[in-house]
DNA sequence: CGCGTTTGACCCGCGC
DNA sequence: GCGCGGGTCAAACGCG
């Protein structure tokens, strides 16, 4: 349709998620899952499995200033991220810029990055990523830097209790210390305050964006997935979840492969899967 | 010289 | 069946 997840909808927040056919529930703010299409010229074989999109807000003002390159700023976040397209969007005078993970090599993970058409301030970043395939970690490939923390929080490499046997898990702690530009992240909770606060507050690019801009605005979805008992036991810990939880993620379906596991510094580094 | 961005074309799903 | 809108590819260009 014409405005799936044009950016003028969620940037508002997240009271738009009524794409799907089943946004009865208001509270519970859901998200737009719309699988995407992939291309089937170079990947035909992997049919538009269940993607998980997370769309988020954030203050343009930092990465703007930052660098100015146009409208689409590269927000960086602790990947990194080749641009390989930009198109113009209907209803929005602000172009849309396609970005995938450089990371890693098969790493599946693609962004989308706008600027809103309600609020030019704000820049909309849709997190894109495959069930079953692991986040691009951070840039390894710079793995030189280290200034001083320049966040508060250091990351520790903590042995965490997860062996995520599944995949090659990155070294999340590698990704505590990217460059020191704000950076924003995608911080995928729902209601959960409870979660938000923690999260948020704990998390390093959150820490300081934060500082220097309001906040994140929205975190639609959350995705659930039990892919291992892991996953489970430290969303747990953040994620007080219960069955009424999990129903409301069933409300959304089975959509939601994906699962991501946020480690705080102190318990360890952050570790996302998909 | 390698890599990332740019930019137009192509492709595909959906609506009409 | 055609047109629209969105997503991706790929060649060219620019930068480090």
């Amino acid at each position: 349709m014409d405005g799936r997840f044009s950016g003028n909808r969620f940037v508002s927040e997240q009271e738009e998620n009524d794409t799907t056919p089943e946004n009865s529930s208001e509270s519970p703010p859901s998200t737009t899952f719309n699988d995407m299409k992939m291309t089937s010229t170079s990947s035909p074989k992997k049919s538009r499995r269940a993607m998980q999109k997370r769309v988020i807000s954030v203050p343009i003002k930092e990465v703007e200033g930052s660098r100015l390159k146009g409208e689409s700023a590269p927000p960086s976040d602790s990947w990194a991220w080749r641009k390989y397209g930009q198109k113009p969007i209907k209803g929005s005078p602000y172009p849309r810029g396609y970005y995938r993970c450089s990371s890693s090599k098969g790493c599946p993970a693609r962004k989308q990055v706008e600027r809103s058409s309600v609020d030019p301030t704000m820049l909309v970043i849709t997190y894109s990523c495959e069930h079953n395939h692991p986040w691009p970690l951070p840039s390894r490939n710079h793995h030189h830097h280290h200034h001083n923390n320049t966040k508060p929080t250091k990351p520790e490499p903590q042995p965490d209790p997860e062996p995520e046997p599944e995949q090659p898990e990155p070294e999340p702690e590698a990704e505590a210390e990217r460059e020191p530009e704000p950076e924003e992240k995608f911080a995928d909770l729902r209601d959960d305050n409870t979660l938000l606060t923690t999260s948020a507050d704990e998390f390093t690019w959150f820490g300081e964006m934060e500082t220097t801009t309001s906040t994140i605005l929205e975190s639609p979805i959350f995705a659930e997935r039990s892919s291992s008992q892991v996953d489970s036991d430290n969303m747990s810990m953040f994620f007080p979840m219960r069955e009424e939880d999990e129903s409301l993620f069933a409300d959304l379906g089975e959509l939601p492969e994906c699962s991501m596991v946020f480690r705080h510094k102190n318990l360890g580094p952050e570790v996302q899967i998909c």
